[in-house]
DNA sequence: CCAGTGATGGGACTTGGTCTCATCGACCCT
DNA sequence: AGGGTCGATGAGACCAAGTCCCATCACTGG
């Protein structure tokens, strides 16, 4: 039998997010955590740079985004060409059984400022990334600003109403609503 | 004579810079800021919540906003109002005079991970205090937030300008120009 | 059976941040 | 002038985050 339990991250990842559920994340200790998850302080560090980063774990986001930025369709305009990468978002990462742990991931991070700060960054990083895919589509810089900024909001207002919502609706129609009603918006601005 | 030198929190933001600039952020120590600046760890913290918000103090900034907001012409669109927001602003705050410690504080800023994470927080106050001024005005949510969005990206664009800008061009025209840039490039998206 | 490799444990150490108590200076009041 | 109050500072104990180094264990291949 091994010594070592696989998927340390994982457990250490779930483990923290029901101590910051149940205490709270600046009453929860990383030493806490570790143990919970079987493991030490040590093992936390080698696996997180810190403490908030155990929340922000699976990276592949960015790389959905780019990927399905890349594959639009080669006519399709900037904001079209976001809303494919959303629903790219939606079929591989927001799917219905992720909602519960999103909601309950979403709930710790709007409690605390410094977790929200951590996911500002995040989302910074983001809208960089899909700027960078859609400048390399040929879109103009100051175009692809606007529209991932609007993307990031769509996202934003789509996710709000994903993890809300009492039916099972699924993110990517819900992000094609939203664009809709930002393009709106945005005309009326 | 007075055994308090006047200022503690002006003094202590000035020394941070200082060291930060010649040290860079993580290499200087909340200690050495304090004693810099003849002063202690405990009136520091006595001061700013953590060593970070040394350099966000000024916290004005969302007032501004907020007034130049209410106070624009009754028949304004929302994108000109946050024009007029940008407008208040470049006449209070990004004035001749605050360009050179402008550029040093953001130049710390850029430099570090953990202090743009903090200015990721504060834009995100601010987006929401202008949505919310906004929508005092009677601009619909989902309008309003299109609009700070996009006034908050104009907002970086001139800030970026005004920065580099080695004439001495004002931010509220700098600021005017990016709006109808983003503008031409929301329709265009 | 043994050596090498990679993940973990353990503990010392620095720093950010909190808290409490003592101290000092200015101002007020008589 | 003298005493008392109040706000700002100093001093130091204390906890938790994060870094670093080294020992230890399990697995693998010879």
């Amino acid at each position: 039998m091994a010594r070592w339990q696989p998927d340390a991250p994982g457990r250490l990842a779930a483990a923290a997010l029901d101590l910051f559920e149940e205490n709270g994340y600046e009453n929860t200790t990383v030493i806490e955590i570790a143990e919970r998850a079987g493991l030490t302080k040590s093992t936390f560090f080698r696996h997180f740079p810190d403490k908030r980063e155990v929340l922000f774990g699976g990276g592949t986001v960015a790389g959905l985004l780019v990927e399905g930025i890349a594959s639009a369709p080669p006519g399709a305009g900037p904001l079209d060409t976001v809303a494919e990468a959303l629903d790219a978002l939606g079929r591989t990462f927001f799917t219905a059984d992720h909602r519960d742990f999103s909601r309950r991931r979403q709930a710790v991070l709007n409690a605390h400022t410094e977790l929200r700060e951590r996911e500002a960054l995040k989302r910074i990083g983001l809208t960089a990334s899909m700027i960078e895919a859609l400048r390399h589509r040929g879109v103009p810089d100051l175009t692809a600003r606007v529209a991932a900024q609007l993307g990031t909001l769509t996202w934003e207002i789509a996710f709000d109403q994903w993890i809300d919502a009492g039916n099972g609706e699924g993110f990517g129609p819900l992000a094609r609503q939203a664009l809709a009603e930002v393009r709106a918006a945005g005309a009326a601005g």
